[in-house]
DNA sequence: ACTCTTTCTGGGAACGTTTGCGGGAACGTT
DNA sequence: AACGTTCCCGCAAACGTTCCCAGAAAGAGT
């Protein structure tokens, strides 16, 4: 398999190197004549540069670099859609990795990403990272860095997040309106500001509405199905008496529940009402379909490429720590 | 953001580069001790390869390059998982792309990626490919290549597909068994194998019942819950007569006709009966739930990759021919 | 006739690696 | 004392680009 160079052109059509290079990119200095037949040898011979030898000169590529928790999570994946979207129209190509959920891996595929010299990387954090120390410490490298949807609270950097606090408010309002007196919350990771934040929406809502909080019906874990199989076994244990609502950090967890209570014989919504978080497409195919505040998953990815190429093409044209914020919406459904 | 190389850590030692180059890879001929102090200094000094002038100079990339129709689908969100895990393991990083069921942008990505110089590629087909004469171009000009799932019939090269006729034929038989007589069938594209195997194994198993095959029970579409939709709906033109069970070439078109027999006010399975192809979650949670043929998506992305990486390292081991086939499952629940 | 631009082109260094080749030092063998 | 080995190490070329710096040719102005 040979590519054909530079050099090769150059030498069939007896001119340098320099020339064929500056034809190619269209430089002013080459004569149009000689432009065009360079031009033409070029596809005939079906050139290709060789983005090494692009990369190494100009000392960066066109490679952004993605991190995600898990890419089969809807979610994820559809947020993946906006981004490789966005790249792909913009000329970038796309690295993917996946943390599992886990700090060491995440820490190392950042590592791995930057020793690949990215142009940039767009990340979303594990549910069992902590602190977003090991971002910033590459922020301050001057790395073009933008964090999505799961950040640390006080983030120093540009992230795209979703309203949480607002959607969780919202959601919690819609319950009390609807008259249920007990809702419980399978709360998130408080270390991520989506698990915060969508705690402090439910407890806001409550203590808004003139209820007191009841730490008992608050469990907090994770994010995923089995987090909410096991939040509702706990809530169960830890609560005098059964919740008649249930506000659930995301629909997966929304999802354990789910099956826990109809495998209890109860009743959605009339025993127990639920509402999750982030519209998994799911969640409006059961029956009773599940309530759910919507966040623009491939919005989120869009948003979160085009600023990062912003980022990386005119660095000085951006507010190095802002936090674009996107709307979520409140979908009712049957389950509440 | 200055990054160290091989002459920064020589010029702090006193020796040349090749040295530091050596010692890093451990060669022989470099003294324990000078190695030793190498070491230690590359990690004082955060040594990270530049991977350009590596791949340059070795005129090979760690990266191998996927693409999918749509990243968003369970079923390929899953099969990326197994792709990047092994990648992950083997030291490789994963370029990805989507072609969104578009056959030009297929070839552009396929174009973009081998400009790039990836080491392997991984594929799926579009919907609208029609021909894989630019994979076998690939494949003739020495690019390793593996086509999973998605696969033209006869493709000449290596490929990693699940026995789709033998699943088709053991869904159709079970619908056969429990007693459906007009049995429908949702049908994928023919230029694609799984959409002809699958249909091949549909109408085999009517045959070998000894019942006829029926033209007006078929409808040939796309793959995605859209042309389930359509399709369903063309059915009821052409078929004279409702049919009482439906056999879906995937997940999502059994979810489109799904949905269109509720609106009918008709019962699943006692009106119609509906099977789907590829086990995708949200079959098991919705009520009833989906019957359906589990293909090991995981399993297909880790094959696959497993695959390939053995074509770019090992050459010469490998059948160039081959294609691998998973075993298919059928899961038989409520809608059935 | 001369200088001065303008227009185009080539030479060659550099980016950060890898690696073939050669060579000096130390050691053992005749 | 001369020679062959072995053990380390450095020189320099190469990978395919890009781009600074000259420089030749040609036309324009005096």
């Amino acid at each position: 398999m040979h590519h054909t160079t530079l050099k090769d052109i150059a030498a069939k059509l007896g001119v340098s190197t320099s020339t064929v290079s500056r034809a190619l990119q269209g430089h002013p200095d080459i004569h149009p004549e000689t432009r065009e037949l360079v031009l033409k040898t070029a596809r005939e011979m079906n050139y290709q540069p060789n983005a090494f030898a692009q990369n190494l000169k100009k000392k960066r590529s066109n490679t952004i670099g993605v991190i995600v928790p898990q890419v089969k999570h809807f979610f994820f994946a559809e947020i993946m859609a906006g981004i490789t979207d966005v790249a792909y129209r913009a000329g970038y190509n796309v690295f993917i990795s996946q943390s599992n959920e886990d700090y060491q891996r995440e820490v190392i595929n950042l590592q791995a990403m930057v020793a690949q010299r990215v142009a940039g990387l767009l990340t979303s954090l594990s549910s069992s990272t902590t602190s977003c120390s090991h971002l910033e410490a590459l922020v301050q490298r001057g790395v073009p860095l933008v964090c999505f949807d799961r950040v640390c609270e006080g983030f120093k950097g540009v992230s795209v997040i979703v309203d949480d606090y607002d959607g969780a408010f919202q959601a919690t309002q819609h319950l009390i309106n609807r008259g249920y007196r007990r809702i419980a919350h399978l709360a998130g990771p408080q270390n991520l500001s989506i698990g915060h934040q969508r705690f402090a929406g439910y407890r806001d809502a409550l203590v808004k509405s003139g209820r007191p909080y009841d730490p008992s019906l608050v469990v907090f874990g994770g994010l995923n199905e089995e987090d909410g199989d096991a939040g509702f076994k706990q809530l169960l244990k830890q609560s005098p008496q059964l919740p008649d609502a249930i506000f659930c950090v995301t629909d997966p967890v929304a999802l354990g529940a789910y099956q826990n209570i109809k495998q209890m014989g109860l009743k959605i919504p009339q025993d127990i009402a639920l509402v999750g978080f982030s519209d998994n497409p799911i969640g409006a195919l059961i029956d009773p379909p599940l309530s759910t505040v919507r966040q623009p998953a491939y919005e989120i990815g869009e948003t979160a490429a085009k600023t990062l190429l912003d980022l990386i093409e005119h660095p000085e044209s951006i507010e190095k720590n802002q936090t674009i914020v996107l709307k979520t919406t409140l979908i009712v459904r049957q389950s509440s």
